[in-house]
DNA sequence: AACACAGTTGACCAAGCAGTCAAGTTTGAT
DNA sequence: ATCAAACTTGACTGCTTGGTCAACTGTGTT
């Protein structure tokens, strides 16, 4: 196996790693974990199966890799709440960073909805530890926010519960949403920026 | 197999039938289709698996079956609007629906959540007819109450979404509110009861 | 008691799957 | 050109899983 530790990845280790990986986050996020085969991935990934499991030490492997990739850039948007900003312009900058994240990063959105839905078996350590000592230091910050007075009081973690519940929804239940509207025209994502600003100036506002 | 279609139902099939749906929803409700196995369904039910495929065609048949009792249950709160009451009383009507809706099934919401994200190849056509009918009927009722001043004006698909996100968000995301909960004192949906209607009411408001 | 039919299951099968391995080919540094 | 290490794969193994089947047991109706 590659991927050892302190190496310098040749160009074709560089190369193949990360076609798997993408097939693999195509894979694992359309079925789910026990959904997914090895050899759906290395169709994708143009390998055979024997070399995919010369890059990666198993099925297992690859999925932890995906989710430790995600859950390291998951917590930015949040970790960049500035406890020193105005609350109503931190929060909604907090809110277009998820909405972007959940734009760009559809699949990987889904590859964390489907741990999370199933119970998060795998991901139940990340969820108890820098999860919630972030989330625990955010929603003092916004406490401190609410009652000077910045913006409207409320439960500070059901309000970050809602953020990530809108925000992640537009992909997410990207499927739900697509089949639902009648204009295939618009981009669903466009009408959920304003929307989701608009609301949320509505909610915060003292 | 039974369950064909006009006999009276033997005390014996009533009782094995709803072991094995209440055990599938448990198991698939937990672990998506495909994750699921008919011998943990079987073990659950207390049935053996030859058992439990005297009474379901087979695997999917049961998926099914629990699929389309849930649909048809599904639209019951959004169906009940009505376009001649007050406005912002139905709508948080329909909300509370929602959430009850969403306390006291949550592992058929989690069925629901789990076709979704893995892009509902199973209740397509649910979701392009039955659902996408309703949902345009009751957007054009809120957009009349919308031009009638009676609340604020939104896009009333989005409306719609944010109101399905936010209150499945309980039942669906369970996990991850329940890891990153510090207190597990007090059961997530009671704040979120409160937090919900309270924010909507914000929302509306015109 | 007898009989038809509902209900039940151990043993089995074929397909699908993760993972192995020995034998091959390619790459790149000298 | 040489050679060691990197890379690749067809063929295989062992296990899981959905589904079948023939034989057996329980039920209730006459």
């Amino acid at each position: 196996m590659v991927r050892s530790d302190t190496k310098p990845l040749t160009r074709i280790q560089k190369h193949n790693i990360s076609a798997i990986l993408d097939a693999a986050l195509e894979v694992f996020s359309a079925h789910g974990f026990r959904g997914s085969t090895l050899d759906q991935i290395a169709n994708k990934a143009g390998l055979s199966k024997p070399n995919v499991l010369y890059y990666f030490n198993g099925k297992e492997a690859i999925h932890v890799a995906l989710l430790s990739d995600l859950l390291d850039t998951w917590l930015d948007p949040l970790r960049a709440l500035n406890p020193n900003g105005n609350a109503q312009d931190e929060l909604l900058a907090y809110i277009r960073r998820k909405l972007e994240l959940s734009r760009n990063f559809p699949r990987e959105s889904r590859l964390f909805a489907n741990e999370i839905v199933q119970g998060a078996p795998r991901i139940e350590n990340f969820l108890k530890g820098e999860l919630r000592i972030l989330v625990d230091e955010k929603a003092a910050v916004i406490a401190q926010w609410m009652d000077a007075g910045q913006i409207a009081k409320l439960d500070p973690y059901h309000l970050i519960f809602s953020i990530w519940a809108l925000t992640q929804h537009y992909s997410d239940f990207e499927a739900q949403i697509r089949f639902v509207r009648a204009d295939n025209i618009t981009d669903p994502h466009d009408g959920a920026q304003s929307f989701v600003e608009a609301i949320f100036n509505k909610i915060l506002a003292p």
